[in-house]
DNA sequence: TATGAATGAGAATTCATTCAT
DNA sequence: GATGAATGAATTCTCATTCAT
């Protein structure tokens, strides 16, 4: 009796707020400030009061955008990732190789939770910090939970190392996945990315494993 | 006696021009979009006209900004580091150092060119990663040349090493300049980067050197 | 019954479009450069965003409100002018006191054609020009069609007298339409208007007829 | 012992008054509004504020050199006239080989003119159409002057056959000079215009003539 | 006479947001 | 829910004119 409570079946107004959500996504891809509502409209096939009826403002629809493209992606991301492995070098080849995999999949969404992680304007900045370090806080222990510490060498600070194999693999996959990649060999870049990961892995292993 | 031949005498001009530096490099970051030249011509007291007269657009006032606060600091920097130290962690601790202490005395410059590094809108993204780029081809040999590589273990890829050590610095460093650090307790700050940047290096010197 | 599908009520929309589009023509008067959109909305009186909203540019507000007041004119014309009359001269003596008839019900549109057709502006010149040229080759046929040319003198090219006849007609048109006729004894001027173009047919049927 | 007083040897003060006349003549050839006094200054080599010492306003600048334009046509025009030819259609045909012939040597003070004489601004409309209008009332009676008027049949009206004669040149030399001619084929056009121009001539000399 | 830095009102255009329908 | 016409303050940039030197 009750109108669309089966929300398997994606009403209307489902179908509408996706069409926004992406089509922001893809528009803040400009940035905040150049992103156009106009644009976003007009992609999305609504009309400009809708978008305004459903998030209230421009701010309010990027931060809630980012919010469900973080989601997405994690979702995806939990329901493949394996906890088992408690070797920190082999869990965190797993990520980045799962990591490289979704952004295949969803180049677009990647590229604007790139983009709104470090947001120029002020008006968007306090809150996107926020959500970045909650996240951070949040995955972080999920992720490096349980692994195995007797691997590393006794005259060594593990905690000190760990930021160090962090920082290199996010400053690394940074680097790869920063310039709008509009032209690309894909596939080349792809085996050059693993290849460099392989390295890396292969020097903390020397250095900081026993 | 000859009527302002003497550059080091800033004219009129000068000062106006710099005026307008200051108050665009504070505007600036608020983002390049957001930033407002009624803001900049405001806060600088000098007339609308004047911000055109001088820099043509919106966007030559940002680039020449940018470079011109590159120069700024890159113009002390050199002046200070020494570069006869051939083991790079003493170097980098030197350079790390230095660094801190510029951005102390220059935390508007500091702040500028972190944001502007990282523009969002694409009117001045490729400009800015040009420049970036070359900054970089320029200035890391300089600070690398004739590192002592006889230090490092003979079983552990030398330049591999060397990047992870560069990304953890880096991205160290950013960790501590990135938020706008308003409220802050500088000196226990400070003492707590020293102390972090002693541990990463004495982590280095255990693990990657003989 | 349905909601405004009959055309011939003016919507809300329509209304304003011509507000709008009268207060252009009024305003572009003094000169597609001189003319400014604020004074448009204003006389208009409507906001200054729903100018743009409906036109896009000044440039385009500009080309469509010649076009519109081509039409307008032009429309009124082909319904009253009668075709019938096979004598060029009879035909032009109809056509000029047409003309002036409908500069009379129409003083700023004429006005407004008057100062378009010869714009200073190169922005518009090539649009304007190309418009001009297609209106002469469209109307000229259409209104000497069929004109019984055995009536000209068998010694004369009756082309170069059908240029002849044109080019006084509109000459004199122009110096009794051109300089802003404020102050006038509208009166006066039309019956000695009228009297003018007697003369010149006089002398046409003189000297170029059998 | 007097400075400069001789007016054949031009002082630089007259070196730098003609640099302005001739770069404005060039820059209003774009319209009053659109022509920037930048341009003016920088194409004449001068600085802004000469331009406003001699000349006072942009308004004043372009009537100044309104008049000047003409004065300089004018007095070549005045030099080689030949008025002694009484056939009015003769003395035609020669003026309009002279006009032809001066706009060949000064293309770029004809342009000028051209464009100047009918001004779309407001602000400098009244003065232009003044100035053209004593223009007119100055040279007609010089032009046509002592014409003979014997040479007319006997029933038409000679000042009105007059009247045709001059809108018919007028208009068609209009026609000739009017659109920005740059890509020219300049003989072939001038052969063109000079075969019109007997067409006309021969057709008044057959139906206004005896 | 000659300079050109400096002015500031005014230009066209944009855009997030509202609201009557 | 859904529309899109309507708003108007804010934006970047222009330009004739002035004035201290």
């Amino acid at each position: 009796m009750a109108k669309d409570n089966n929300k398997n079946v994606p009403s209307s107004e489902d179908s509408k707020r996706l069409s926004i959500l992406n089509a922001a996504m893809a528009e803040f891809c400009n940035g905040y400030e150049k992103a156009s509502t106009d644009a976003i409209v007009k992609f999305a096939g609504v009309s400009k009061g809708l978008l305004f009826h459903y998030f209230g403002t421009k701010r309010d629809l990027f931060l809630f955008a980012y919010d469900y493209a973080i989601q997405l992606v994690m979702a995806e991301f939990y329901d493949l990732i394996n906890l088992n492995e408690r070797d920190i070098l082999e869990r965190l080849r797993q990520i980045a190789l799962l990591k490289m995999d979704l952004m295949q999949k969803h180049p677009m969404v990647f590229n604007f939770i790139a983009h709104a992680s470090f947001p120029d304007s002020a008006d968007v900045k306090s809150n996107i910090l926020e959500q970045r370090d909650k996240l951070t806080k949040d995955v972080y222990p999920k992720l490096f939970y349980d692994i195995d510490r007797t691997l590393f060498r006794e005259d060594i600070d593990v905690d000190t190392a760990i930021s160090v194999i962090l920082y290199t693999i996010e400053s690394y996959a940074q680097g790869q996945a920063s310039p709008d990649k509009s032209t690309a060999d894909y596939y080349g870049e792809y085996k050059r990315y693993l290849s460099d990961l392989e390295r890396y892995i292969q020097l903390f292993r020397t250095s900081f494993y026993r």
